[in-house]
DNA sequence: TGCTTCCCATAGTTTATCTATGTAAAGACC
DNA sequence: GGTCTTTACATAGATAAACTATGGGAAGCA
């Protein structure tokens, strides 16, 4: 197991967070700590890279904007397909893990 | 996600597995997949690979066998290291497993 | 001036899984 | 005797995801 994050996860975990409002990529890291309790951090290095993958796939749109801050922020918003893509992979998701813990608690197949 | 499996998890179901019996490859990935209600399947590129993976960290071992059918198979036996890490992945992965909850039911943290 | 927080980004590495492929022996079927 | 399926192990090469390390810059505060 890594260290902060179930790998597979990160784009499922951002599509989610931005149903919630477009936000900018620290935000997403900062709101994804702060939902799970400090036990999902997500690495700059993760995060980035992350962000230009669904939008090459068409998930999430961007656009330069400033903050309240008055900073210059990239401002990521889901798009259609990114709430379709979002529902299949927490299907898929909550199927594996629900396969998971048969498997953890010993239950019968 | 991938399609037959949550990356990162193979290792901890592999050890799980054989805290029921010692058991060969092709065992453990039978046993997986009923347990799991087909949900989980282990390619054979994945699962030798992860067995080499545990055996070279020490948390299980293995000999060749005869199996019931007279054929020769290689078994795996998990270690007290093995045990020992077992719980520290499962005790892991729980708290990400409740922390990824967290976010994807918009839950507070 | 220097420190901290906010914010973006990439290069290079590591790790995990998958696809594809090869071997081989047992048993069933024809 | 020949073929097919199932059981069983194994590796090479590709792909993908995440990490470490590092860089820049702007705002605000001491």
């Amino acid at each position: 197991m890594r260290d902060e994050l179930l790998p597979g996860t990160l784009d499922m975990l951002i599509l989610k967070a931005l149903t919630l409002a477009p936000m900018h990529g620290y935000a997403i890291a900062q709101h994804l700590q702060q939902v799970s309790k400090d036990v999902l951090r997500v690495e700059e290095g993760s995060l980035y890279p992350a962000l230009q993958r669904v939008q090459a796939k068409g998930w999430v749109k961007s656009e330069w904007r400033e903050t309240p801050n008055r900073r210059r922020a990239r401002y990521y918003t889901i798009t259609a397909a990114g709430r379709k893509r979002l529902g299949d992979e927490m299907q898929s998701y909550q199927r594996m893990a629900a396969a998971i813990q048969r498997v953890l608690l010993g239950q019968k197949g």
